[in-house]
RNA sequence: CGCGGGGUGGAGCAGCCAGGUAGCUCGUCGGGCUCAUAACCCGGAGGUCGUAGGUUCAAAUCCUACCCCCGCAA
């Protein structure tokens, strides 16, 4: 989205706007436009609602107006060589991770669950294999410690509309470049698989930094607590080392609560229970019984005894 | 009519089923103890119990309608 305001802000004349239709969307199941279709009926650029590019209707109203360029941004469709073909230039996309890695549809958060400490955005040349393409441009950025998702992907929306500007112009002033990707090194992004969201507090305490970071501020990564599923929203390494079993909680230290892991405690800050809003991780822990003091795996959680 | 949880001093909760004194932990303010403290002790302030009706001698509590917040699913 900051994509398609810097196009416009940049002069390019945007004539149309393609997107997925509207969706049933949360507890009412209202239908709910998407964000881009909002922002651009707000700057009054034309949208075009559609299933799949396949359909050929749906190509033909893209070619009527003869683009010089396709651009596109978080689509999560593949484009068919039809419409690639179209633009008089180039059918450019921008993907926020480091191509040839983390192609697919979760570049951000993977790169944060891998624990990479740099990532950036790439602008390629649109193919028909998911982004595959050959690189135009590329910038890189480093991923702060303790970054979170919602964090890290707006900054490289932003920056992803900056170098998507300077690419269009090389591409239009022909000096722009075209490297292949390296297949050999490529890697996929994949969505959560269920229960990947799920905090095992036996594993290291960079490891659920990362995973909480990866996750938040959604969909949040989870865990239980006396039997009711939490999310935990934010977390930071205490450097302390753990005094207890895994999940266990050892203290509290500010706002946040000190839980054990298999090496370090990690300081939990921001949490939110089922059917609450979320909440300082103290304060979620005070006023109830102090009997049930560990964070693990749910239902069965009566067998490890916290302290 | 997809399933479900919740709205009680600034924060997090109990109280509701079996109506009758506003409770607990934290914070805050004041005082004390201490070399000192986020520790401990004493004391205080602060609440239309989401809103509007109804039942009742009496409603946070029972009944009805509505508003708001959130989890799951999609």
């Amino acid at each position: 989205m900051p994509s398609l305001e810097a196009l416009v802000k940049a002069g390019v004349k945007v004539r149309l706007v393609i997107t997925q239709p509207d969706r049933p969307y949360g507890r009412k199941r209202t239908p709910r436009a998407t964000p881009v279709k909002s922002a651009a009926e707000k700057l009054g650029i034309p949208v075009l609602c559609c299933e799949t590019l396949k359909d050929e209707n749906v190509q033909e109203q893209i070619g009527a107006i003869s683009p010089d360029f396709i651009t596109v941004v978080a689509f999560g469709q593949k484009v068919p060589q039809a419409v690639i073909d179209l633009p008089r230039y180039a059918c450019l996309n921008v993907h926020p991770s480091l191509l040839p890695k983390y192609r697919g549809g979760n570049p951000i958060s993977r790169a944060i669950l891998s624990g990479e400490k740099v990532t950036g955005v790439s602008v390629i040349y649109l193919s028909e294999k998911l982004d595959a393409g050959d690189i135009c441009l590329q910038r890189q950025t480093e991923i702060g410690p303790d970054e979170t998702f919602g964090e890290l992907e707006e900054r490289l929306a932003k920056i992803g509309a900056g170098t998507l500007l300077e690419a269009i112009a090389a591409v239009y002033g022909g000096t722009a470049e075209r490297t292949p990707q390296n297949d050999s090194v490529a890697n996929r992004a994949r969505h959560l698989r269920p229960g990947e969201d799920k905090i095992d507090w036996n594993r290291p305490s960079q490891a659920i930094h990362n995973l909480v970071r990866g996750l938040a501020p959604e969909p949040g990564a989870v865990t239980a607590f006396a039997g009711q599923r939490i999310k935990v929203l934010g977390t930071r390494l205490s450097g302390r080392r753990a005094t207890g079993a895994p999940g266990t909680v050892a203290g509290t230290e500010g706002d946040g609560v000190l839980v054990n892991s298999s090496d370090q405690m990690v300081l939990v800050l921001k949490v939110q229970p089922e059917g609450k809003k979320q909440m300082a991780a103290k304060a979620f822990l005070i006023g109830r019984p102090s009997s049930d003091g560990f964070f693990g795996d749910t239902a069965v959680s009566n067998e490890e005894g916290g302290f």
